[in-house]
DNA sequence: TTACCTAATGCAATAATATTGCATTGATAA
DNA sequence: TTATCAATGCAATATTATTGCATTAGGTAA
């Protein structure tokens, strides 16, 4: 099974474990997605999903990527205004997310030691990482150094 | 001398060897950065600044603050689309933004094994860190917590 | 000084991103 | 069937950011 389907269907589960709704707006969101190996905005989301007869309110299509993000599928990259597929969702860590500040390639690091390191930083100085952070690190991909 | 004038001093000290024009415009608004504890958005530092009688326009504000972010003396939050002064501007490093996600509190903590650590990681994906990278950690402060 | 050059700024329109309030729809439960 | 509630649609508006072009200010050469 390829990684993309894995990922699907692991979206699906953790939806119905949660006990939401997996909506057509949602589904056609989520298979919009899975079809973006780059980071992508809302609007151009809707774009796409407009080329397919899909229409749906830029509000919907908010709600619909927040419904998402909750549930830890979709990552927001705040430095790119775009939003993503979490490569590794469900698990709780420091996820970290390296963008070409040249091609927008993202390339999602999960490293434990790297989030423990953070968080005993942060403790030090008396503050509490949030659970599932998304770190964003501006870097220049293989193909673009 | 206080932290504020220090960091104030270096700026135009960074500004002047940089052989770059320190003028009215950039010195106020790097006035209202040292003023601001807290991220401001540009809007709002045209606000500030309208009530001291110094009107600029959007743009000018975007570009000043462009130039400051240039010479490293401001930082973007792009989790929260502000601005803030660097606490430690100059040495080239890696930044780690704590934000409290309630207060928006920022505090600024340059631990330079971090950013080593996360160049290796990096490294270790064939991809090369930016310097002066700043990472934004979604943190509760001390207050919040 | 004057003429010139260039960086900085002003201005106003526009683009891009995001949120809101309220109406409507559709599914489910009583 | 009726009541309820989550999801969606709609359209206005808010927020953030950029752009092209005109104007200004400050420095330099003639």
């Amino acid at each position: 099974m390829d990684k993309e389907l894995l990922i699907k269907n692991k979206a699906i589960q953790i939806c119905i474990d949660s006990k939401e709704n997996l909506t057509p707006n949602r589904m056609v969101v989520l298979e919009q997605f899975l079809k973006s190996k780059k980071p992508i905005s809302a609007y151009d989301l809707g774009i796409k999903l407009k080329t397919k007869n899909k229409n749906l309110n830029i509000s919907s299509i908010y709600r619909v990527i927040d419904f998402w993000i909750k549930l830890k599928i979709v990552h927001k990259i705040s430095l790119l205004n775009k939003f993503i597929l979490c490569s590794n969702p469900e698990e709780i860590h420091t996820h970290i997310t390296n963008i070409c500040t040249k091609c927008s390639d993202v390339i999602e690091t999960c490293n434990e030691s790297m989030g423990l390191n953070l968080n005993k930083s942060s403790k030090d100085m008396g503050m509490l990482m949030s659970p599932n952070i998304n770190l964003e690190i501006p870097v220049l991909c293989t193909n673009c150094k």
